[in-house]
DNA sequence: CTGGAAAGCGCC
DNA sequence: AAAGGGCGCTTTCCAG
């Protein structure tokens, strides 16, 4: 439906305030504004009238130009008055609301219900893999044109941008997603940034300093190891004592940039000749959770809130998962005890309790889907340990007679299918010979035919199509499918086997968000969402709603879509969020 | 002083 | 020769 060309003639300016108790109200939420970019456009349906929402910082008018490229502001009277005077706004249903970001809408409006066409969300799923899905970029893109800084072409722009590009939203079977999940997560995940996450700023400091203490110490060892004082945070000098100083020589041959690699697997093969590069990994560790969480997060923390008020990107991925910045909060260690006690530094208000639920397994169980194989589907159905399965069918010991060498190499190869794997990739996991390896992935779908089917349909597939393709519909292009470039063509396969995995993870995880959020809602709980974490969503409750917390969240998150197998969802509450598999 | 690349590593 | 998917942040190092 493409609505007319903007009109040349003096445009009719109506704004939409409707939703402001006062003047003031609505002056203040002006101020808050992005500089320059209109907010929000109303396409009237009938006339094609276009009423725009939401310019710059100073402006506290609406305005629509006459032409593209010679918009033009009109400025609020400066007591605020001239608003009263505007016509009064028409019915919804003879109305579409554009907008380019619906976070941002809803951030600064609450009022993202109301959007039609989000193009942002249009460019993301038309294009996941491109990086910016910035206003000025996707007009760049679809229209070959730089804008200006005009707020007038900008709205003009933006009227234009929908109805190029949700056509071909339609052609690509994409608008179900945009319908059903991205549109209607915009405002949920907005609202998960306006709550924020609690932190104990002291705990952290605290931890600061005891950890600035340890990473002094083991500097110290370091240098008297290495026999001279050097940055152990500069790789090029740490090769230099390792490699010419030390004369230590890393067994893997690396490739030719990599022959003087310092990363954590290479320091571990040098542990075995000198006690230097295990001090370097202590140190390692230390110095980035010091860095990257202890010491910048009580930075961030809102002074109005006192909490972390993270930003989710959710045109961020080339699969359809979210992404977290400033700060990821989808980052935040566990795997070791010093990131345990980080972690333990997010907690719940007083009288609250953080609440978290894991979906299980989800990559494994939709692969069980998709492929419909009989000893996966049958395990997912029994309730099986997976892992444990695995490793009876690939190194035929009973789930008795497994010992943890038997489960953990077992739980490689399983997550080894997820990504793509290639022997060599399972042997260097194992520390293993590729042969090894190789005879682990025969095994593996010799048992797991299905599977094995599955995964060469799927390449079949995204070679004939040059797309992967979620559940759901959500595409990702993978042109280097088809690449003479064997490094290319690899890497294609691989994403191409685990898009459609990763990218209905995300889909589901998605829909139960916003289930959720209807249900939180409708029911009256205080309980907030706070966070997800690709597979996991975080809860802030009221002691009290717990129970009912626990029911309705493991409800929404195994009722969202009806697979071949349960869907496994893990609930916990507890100091750290939850416990390691 | 700023920006970007590279290395490295935190999470799922 | 490279060799498991997806992210964001910190540090070093170097160019402008």
């Amino acid at each position: 439906m493409a609505p007319p060309a903007p009109a040349d003639t003096e445009p009719v300016v109506k704004a939409d305030y409707a939703q402001f108790a006062s003047t003031a109200e609505f002056r203040e939420y002006l101020a808050k504004l992005p500089a320059k970019e209109p907010l929000a456009i109303w396409l009237n349906l009938e006339t094609g009238e276009r009423e725009t929402e939401g310019f710059g910082t100073r402006i506290a008018s609406i305005e629509v130009s006459s032409k593209a490229g010679e918009g033009r502001a009109v400025w609020m009277d400066e007591k605020g008055e001239a608003l009263n005077a505007l016509a009064p706004l028409l019915a919804d249903s003879k109305r579409q609301k554009i907008v380019h970001d619906p976070k941002l809408f809803q951030l600064l409006t609450g009022r993202a219900a109301s959007i039609r066409h989000a193009t942002q969300l249009y460019s993301y799923l038309l294009r996941p893999t491109t990086a910016n899905h910035n206003f000025a970029d996707v007009v760049m893109r679809q229209f070959s044109a730089m804008i200006g800084g005009g707020p007038g072409e900008r709205a003009d722009y933006l009227q234009r941008l929908a109805p190029s590009l949700e056509p071909q939203v339609q052609e690509q079977d994409l608008d179900s997603v945009y319908e059903k999940i991205d549109l209607p997560l915009a405002p949920v995940l907005a609202e998960i940034e306006r709550t924020g996450v609690r932190v104990d700023p002291k705990e952290l400091e605290k931890m600061s300093r005891s950890m600035e203490k340890e990473v002094r110490r083991l500097e110290k060892e370091i240098w008297k190891l290495a026999g001279s004082e050097f940055n152990v945070n500069s790789p090029t000098q740490l090769a230099e004592i390792l490699f010419d100083k030390l004369n230590l020589q890393p067994n893997a041959r690396r490739g030719k940039a990599k022959a003087r690699s310092t990363a954590a697997d290479v320091l571990e093969e040098l542990s075995a000749q000198h006690p230097l590069p295990a001090k370097v990994i202590e140190y390692r560790e230390i110095a980035k959770l010091k860095s990257t969480y202890v010491d910048a997060l009580p930075k961030l923390i809102h002074p109005e809130t006192g909490r972390l008020h993270t930003s989710f990107s959710q045109t961020g991925t080339a699969t359809g998962r979210l992404s977290s910045s400033d700060p990821n909060l989808q980052n935040i260690p566990i795997r070791t005890e010093l990131g345990r006690e980080i972690r333990a530094a997010f907690v719940a208000e007083k009288g609250k309790i953080l609440l978290s639920a894991d979906y299980s397994q989800i990559e494994l169980r939709i692969m069980a889907h998709f492929s419909k194989d009989p000893v996966l589907v049958e395990a997912f159905r029994n309730g099986e340990d997976i892992h444990a399965r695995t490793a009876q069918e690939v190194f035929g010991v009973g789930p008795m007679a497994q010992n943890a060498e038997h489960r953990r190499a077992a739980k490689a190869i399983n997550f080894g299918i997820i990504y793509g794997l290639s022997p060599f990739g399972l042997a260097q996991q194992l520390g293993i010979e590729q042969k090894e390896a190789a005879k682990f992935i025969n095994a593996y779908f010799m048992r797991y035919r299905g599977v094995k089917e599955y995964l060469d349909g799927i390449l079949a597939e995204t070679r004939k199509t040059g797309v992967a393709k979620t559940l759901f519909g959500r595409i990702r292009p993978i042109p280097e499918i088809n690449s003479p470039q064997m490094q290319l063509r690899n890497f294609a396969e691989r994403t191409a086997l685990n898009s459609p995995l990763q990218g209905t993870a995300a889909d589901l995880i998605k829909l139960a968000m916003i289930n959720i959020d209807k249900r939180l809602a409708k029911e009256k709980f205080e309980a907030k969402m706070i966070l997800q974490v690709h597979d996991e969503l975080l809860f802030e409750a009221p002691t009290r709603e717990r129970a009912k917390l626990e029911k309705l969240v493991q409800e929404e998150m195994e009722g969202v879509h009806k697979l071949a197998v349960p869907i496994g969802v893990e609930i916990g509450a507890g100091p750290n969020w939850r416990d390691l598999d």
